[in-house]
DNA sequence: GATGAATGAGACTTCATTCAT
DNA sequence: GATGAATGAAGTCTCATTCAT
């Protein structure tokens, strides 16, 4: 109380350097969670904090539990950002109505590109699936969904789907972070594998 | 005041238990790696302390980094632990010399049940991953292992081995973590897709 | 998120009601006022913060601040409004001019009755009055105003009713609190007590 | 986990000044409270915090929250202090076994006396008790307790021990604040009032 | 070999208040 | 007169690790 008292007297005293732009809220959420992502990719979402997002943004740290209710919330949106992303993707190369196979393999290079420019989203990710019941609940959430999204895209039967969209996950994971080439495996094979997947599904 | 009386318990608890003051140090080491076992997979790797691990094993604080250097490489001492124990059992079943597919259907089994077991230390297994460049190297390491091991158990191509080696990873703990179950998928679908390629591999 | 979206509702909300966009001050001044006694009941003053009060009585947190120096200012201001009313009722019972004992009984009903419905304000009045001086001065100028109210209505001599001033604060919060109940008194003996003691200042 | 290496690093470059004390926990947590009692009454419990309390004792602010689970527990454990010290010297004066008048008038004068000289701890004890069910809840506890040494000291009925209880507290209060000499009461007023009641209850 | 009291950096979060519009 | 996005200082608490005994 008689700190805040201070606090307000020394920024009295100050009175320095020019307010930062105000813009409207939703712009302000948009750089918010741009500079999340940001920051989340270069340094993970453990080694960065609310703080340094805000200030990445150039804002205020209060600016960020504005709009936020915490440090996950941001992730989350992230996340969301990240996966409706990738779909946006997937529905265009649909869209344009190619032969299967390549349509399957444009989606795999789709996905494997979208991993890949992610990888330290994408480990944030499974580590706090696997560390907080929020965050898988929303990845599960995200997965109900993105099933929807692959009948409506003409997925032929629905335990496929859902086998395929696990595997392109996993395969999208391992290739962005080194996995296969730490075992010995090109890459190719892996690709091959999803682009078969992919196509029996678009049957 | 509860948290101390709490303590008081425990220690008393670990008193009782047949620890000898001076016991040989590998018997300590066992002890501690035991109840870091526990304790992972009871609360999570970060949801437990090295403090509560020492005292979990009966010892003190300070025994714990007598044994290990930190907190990290108890983990790792557990996860060697881990796909030891699983090993053995792959390496038994092998030994029995069944029909391929009934030795195949063995393995299976046995990996399920092992991820099964322990579906909070793999969780925290994935999390650390992802989340430490020390814990990452050493799965890789053991997975080169596996995959020596695989060769001497008769893997016939090392792409293939290479492949079910991961996928019998993500497929165990996707069963251990309901992942299947949330996108509606039944778990003998998984099963049999496992028992395929180990098959495929003993040939 | 749902803050947001909270937040949205509670101005359509604002919206819906009769506030005049460019009202008379009294009248705006007034309106938060309420909203503050209305927060400050339902949470505490510790637990609103002065943009809810804004929200509440239909405004922007700016315009919290054109019509109070700061949050205790508005407390005060409830504080006044509260004091006010309790001896508009005082005046009025004493007013009609009854038999003493009648009077003592009334005016002790009034008190508690008042009390009671404020149990959340009064604590937030305790509180603050033992952690900021200004409340505390502000307090001490009300209650040397209301003695000398009650010399007016007839109070015999100064130092019983400064005694009585105290007293009935003191257990009107009680019985408003149950501190009574949780010692096991009844509620009727400190009524007795306190009809007793206002008789002897109607003498 | 980066970050904390970082700091090991630091910490072992400065190598520095001697490490404090270290003793029996009983100790530790004595200084603890004591300093916790020092820092309250000379700035209020609002305006310390834990890490002022623990670096008055002589430690590090980790060393708090291994004595008490959060800040507030620390304000309790004082509080036991304060009464229990009262209460001791109640205990004491009883005991002379001198007239009941005297002993009366010494019982009146402890109280005073311990308010009086912990007036910003009193205060605390006011505002905490209206904004923490936790800490009202103790307060209650305390009360009921002293209930029961009233009657083995010899109080003869419970309600009037119930009210002289509160009345004595109050009375403390109100003269350690200065309530009385805003009202222009001499303390003398109040003192006869109390030792007056607690005559009373030695009958 | 074992003990366990003590360390301490720093992340997370709040909310009264401001001021450009 | 009213708005509301933005501010930012500062307190609470954690836990891996150490080292004197």
């Amino acid at each position: 109380m008689s700190a805040r008292r201070a606090a307000a007297v020394r920024r009295a005293e100050a009175a320095a350097g020019p307010r930062p732009r105000r813009g409207r809220p939703d712009e302000t959420r948009r750089r918010l969670v741009m500079a999340a992502a940001r920051e989340i990719e270069e340094h993970g979402y453990f080694a960065t904090d609310s703080n340094r997002i805000a200030r990445a943004a150039g804002y205020a740290p209060g600016t960020f539990y504005k709009h936020f209710a915490d440090k996950r919330a941001a992730f989350l949106a992230v996340y969301d950002d990240w996966v409706t992303a990738e779909w946006a993707q997937v529905a265009e190369i649909v869209a344009r109505g190619q032969p299967r196979v390549e349509t399957a393999a444009a989606l795999a290079d789709v996905v494997i590109a979208h991993h890949r420019s992610w990888p330290r989203f994408r480990a944030s990710l499974r580590a706090l699936v696997a560390l907080d019941d929020e965050v898988r609940r929303a990845q599960r959430a995200w997965r109900r969904r993105q099933l929807v999204l692959m009948r409506r895209l003409g997925a032929s039967d629905r335990d496929g789907a859902a086998l395929l969209l696990l595997i392109a996950e996993r395969l999208g994971d391992a290739i962005a972070d080194g996995e296969l080439a730490a075992l010995g495996l090109r890459e190719g094979t892996a690709r091959d594998e999803l682009i078969a997947r992919i196509a029996a599904q678009l049957a």
